[in-house]
RNA sequence: GCCCCCAUCGUCUAGCCAGGCCUAGGACGUCGGCCUUUCAAGCCGGUAACGCGGGUUCGAAUCCCGCUGGGGGCACCA
């Protein structure tokens, strides 16, 4: 039975994407991939009041940013589309239509302001709110005057009905039992018409023949409401996968409310895709036992549903940022390029490089690249260690205190830029020469003057090997922070 | 409150389904050391967990029950 796997990720375009949402994403296409099945995207924007294009449009990118491809989507088209909820209207009305024909669903005429006083009331009485299903058995005559009225109804499911408990197969959880009477008859169109998640999703999930439903188990407990309707619809419903939810350093679930977690701001802040990927892999599954980095050749071989988790995950910042950091040596020795073309790009967005860059710019910032090596973890860390190769010293008070308040540091800064100056050329080797000299006649560690040097250059304690740092920065700009150093400090 | 899910180091997890191979393995973090002009990187070493209580069994991290804890859901949001 080789059933074509078809499978989806439904991103709603009511922020950017976030990195629970991208981990989601990238587990379906994981498994489309290893499959060799089909992997779409669609817009669920039926919340109109909090979707908008320009979300639609940072989502897709975020997902190919990171790698993940489809085969049908709304950028893409394909023989199922369209791809955006608010296009299929016309199709859930006509489905809604059916399902009230066949008896599964019945139009409800109360508002929403009635709704809401009973619910206060059932709170008051602190009992677990249900719907009085005043509207389940309306008589014809009873709808004709709520119309009248000028009255839309808004469409509910009938769930009580269902007599037996419902149960949800799997494929990470295995069985789960619901009770018919937990449940409730539940809005899946409102008073506009607008279809509302569950039931689009079931609607088009049937329609664009999705064999395989892979999302987060926040809509576990949604499943029973969607099987009761599959089943009133005379559908096959798909074959479940809930996956864990990802949770922050709160021990919550991860939203685009808290801020920072939207998979934007960490390409932002120059993570790797690929760092990333390999991070989400060990997020609720673990390829093999021992081994943590992985090619995306290797996920998509190993990749098996049934091994994913069931337990929710913690986002682990500090394990990302070391991954990160391994990608990025890597990116280092194998296609340093890339990682110049990082810098470039982490350096425009700071306002340190124009729009337009030089080939003299890429060359210096290739430089400036090796003699950071593996201080850069992530992108940003071009700056955190190297700034000051792009724009004036920023001091740091602690540096400053600790290495440029000895009484003798102007002179001896002020002697190590008179011979820079005189010399021709600033090489690693004439840096390291001068210093060292310099040091040596003056009965000092040669560290003693290092630490100096490298604050009045720098601003900083940490950063690259003094002698690389000199030798990019060259010897106008060496002799210049010297003295200003000198000058500053004296006072 | 009700429903559902989950439970191994601080974190991600292996082991659990097919109980002994587990004095519980790996990784991140953290701590110490080496290297070193600083910081990184690298190398070496340490730290740290089967939530609790009952069963079942010769034997339980592994199976069963209860408790506790955590999470998710209960919208004319997705």
């Amino acid at each position: 039975m080789a059933v074509t796997v078809r499978t989806r990720y439904a991103g709603s375009p009511t922020g950017y994407l976030h990195i629970g949402g991208a981990w989601n994403c990238f587990f379906v296409w994981l498994f489309a991939r290893h499959h060799a099945g089909v992997m779409v995207i669609r817009i669920e924007d039926t919340d109109r009041a909090r979707s908008t294009q320009e979300y639609e449009q940072t989502i897709l990118e975020d997902l190919r940013w990171l790698g993940l491809d489809w085969e049908e989507g709304p950028d893409v088209g394909g023989p199922f589309g369209p791809y955006r909820q608010t296009e299929r209207f016309d199709l859930y009305g006509r489905y809604a239509r059916e399902l009230i024909e066949r008896g599964g669903a019945y139009p409800c005429y109360c508002t929403p302001g009635e709704l809401e006083t009973e619910r206060r009331r059932a709170q008051q009485r602190r009992l677990p709110y249900r719907y009085s299903g005043r509207c389940r058995e309306l008589l014809p005559a009873e709808r004709a005057a709520s119309e009248a009225e000028g009255r839309r109804p808004a469409i509910r499911v009938r769930i009580r009905d269902v007599g037996r408990s419902i149960v949800v197969e799997d494929l990470v959880r295995g069985q789960v039992e619901f009770s018919p009477e937990h449940l409730d008859d539940y809005i899946i169109v409102r008073s506009d018409g607008s279809p509302l998640y569950n039931f689009a999703n079931v609607v088009d999930d049937h329609l664009m023949e999705i064999s395989h439903s892979i999302r987060g188990a926040e809509h576990l407990s949604n499943t029973p409401k969607q099987l009761v309707m599959y089943e009133a619809l005379g559908w096959t419903p798909p074959l479940f996968a809930h996956l864990p939810v990802i949770l922050g350093t709160d021990r919550k679930k991860l939203s685009k409310r808290l801020g920072d977690t939207a998979l934007r701001d960490y390409r932002r802040q120059g993570y790797l895709p690929e760092a990333l990927r390999n991070f989400f892999a060990l997020m609720g599954w673990y390829p093999e036992e021992d081994r943590e980095m992985y090619t995306l050749e290797e996920l998509i071989a190993k990749f098996r549903i049934e091994e994913i988790g069931r337990s929710p995950a913690v986002f682990d910042l500090s394990k990302l940022n070391w991954m990160n950091g391994v990608y990025m040596r890597q990116m280092m020795e194998r296609d340093s390029y890339r990682v110049v073309d990082l810098a470039v790009s982490i350096l425009q967005q700071h306002g340190l490089l124009p729009e337009e860059v030089t080939e003299a710019h890429r060359t210096y910032v290739a430089r400036v690249v090796e003699a950071l090596g593996d201080r850069i973890k992530v992108g940003e860390d071009v700056l955190t260690y190297g700034d000051f190769f792009f724009r004036d010293v920023a001091f740091d008070p602690a540096a400053v205190e600790r290495y440029l308040r000895d009484p003798q540091v102007p002179a001896l800064l002020t002697a190590l830029a008179e011979r820079i100056e005189s010399g021709d050329g600033l090489s690693r080797q004439a840096a390291e020469e001068a210093v060292r000299r310099l040091a040596e006649e003056r009965g000092m560690h040669s560290r003693e003057l290092i630490h100096p040097v490298r604050v009045a250059l720098s601003g900083k304690t940490a950063g690259p090997g003094l002698f690389e740092l000199m030798e990019v920065l060259g010897r106008e700009r060496v002799v210049g922070r010297l003295r200003a150093a000198a000058a500053s400090t004296v006072v």
